[in-house]
DNA sequence: CTCCAGGGAGCCT
DNA sequence: AGGCTCCATGGA
């Protein structure tokens, strides 16, 4: 089925496992699981509506600095390089911007250098909003498991040699799911906002404004939808990378490593990062989370 | 058994 | 604006 073949060279570090593994997208599986070790890359795999196409991608790593890509079509290039922000930012200034900010031997610049090449992913704005209201108050690998469930049940199927992989619903597909439904999928109290937002998503024809304050409030308008998610939403489907959404992980942090940013408000908080850190404060918030949910 | 997880809605002041 | 309680579910 994954016919085309492409090698993807970025200009600067790209670390696969770590963007993927950092909790910002819940759209993709790792596929050989049993065959996975230190010595062979792992394969992510993928599956999307576009333009009324399934398109399917397996992803590895296959150097410092490329990836490479199997597809069923021919978009799987352009849609893989848009991801991974290939044309879209220079990381290397990016991390330079973040550690000049913080210039001391710090937190910092320990979780730039050790996970270098993890970069911000832009992700479907559908699919995104739907993975973070299912976040709240729910572990990071519960939460790949119940969009899994909304995945395998309501998505658009295509067969593969080994198995069936399905792309994540689009509003159509999802609107047809009632609360009872979501609820045997386990998604608890959240299966009523999924409900309600899959019904405005599809009925408003949402699009997301290029004014970041007028995003956010738009976004918020959402059932099970508040900062926090709205601010997810934003750095990892909406490009503004200065968005720092803060969780229990960051507000932790922060009164650790940044106790001169700490605030009793997370909206303070977010407010204060954001501040010290500038217009790339989303990829040191990226850089923070990973680095606390690894050590 | 209790506690908690990438928070948010509803209601109160 | 800010504070409080409840919200499903499963693993520690």
């Amino acid at each position: 089925v994954y016919s085309k073949e492409y090698t993807i060279e970025f200009n600067n570090k790209i670390d696969l496992k770590n963007t993927l593994e950092s909790g910002q997208t819940f759209l993709w599986n790792r596929s050989d699981n049993d065959m996975y070790s230190p010595t062979k890359e792992p394969i992510y795999t993928t599956c999307r509506n576009y333009n009324e196409e399934i398109v399917g991608l397996q992803v590895q790593q296959s150097g410092d600095n490329s990836l490479k890509i199997r597809s069923n079509s021919e978009l799987g290039k352009e849609i893989t390089e848009n991801i991974f922000g290939k044309n879209k930012y220079n990381l290397q200034n990016i991390q330079k911007e973040i550690i000049k900010r913080d210039s001391k031997d710090g937190v910092m610049k320990d979780a730039v250098t050790k996970y270098d090449g993890l970069r911000i992913i832009h992700e479907p704005l559908f699919p995104t909003l739907i993975s973070f209201i299912c976040s709240t108050q729910m572990r990071v690998e519960r939460i790949h498991q119940m969009i899994n469930n909304l995945k395998s049940n309501y998505g658009s199927e295509l067969e593969t040699s080994d198995r069936i992989q399905y792309a994540f619903p689009k509003p159509s597909q999802l609107s047809k799911a009632t609360i009872e439904d979501l609820r045997d999928l386990k998604l608890g109290y959240r299966s009523e906002y999924v409900v309600k937002t899959t019904t405005m998503f599809h009925s408003k024809d949402f699009t997301l404004p290029n004014d970041i304050n007028e995003a956010r409030k738009s976004i918020k308008d959402f059932m099970g939808v508040g900062t926090k998610v709205a601010d997810c939403v934003l750095l990892y489907s909406g490009g503004f990378w200065s968005v720092v959404p803060v969780d229990t992980w960051i507000e932790s942090a922060v009164e650790k490593y940044y106790p001169e940013l700490y605030a009793n408000s997370n909206e303070q908080i977010a407010r204060n990062f954001q501040d010290f850190f500038g217009r790339f404060a989303g990829f040191a918030q990226a850089y923070l989370f990973h680095y606390m949910r690894k050590n």
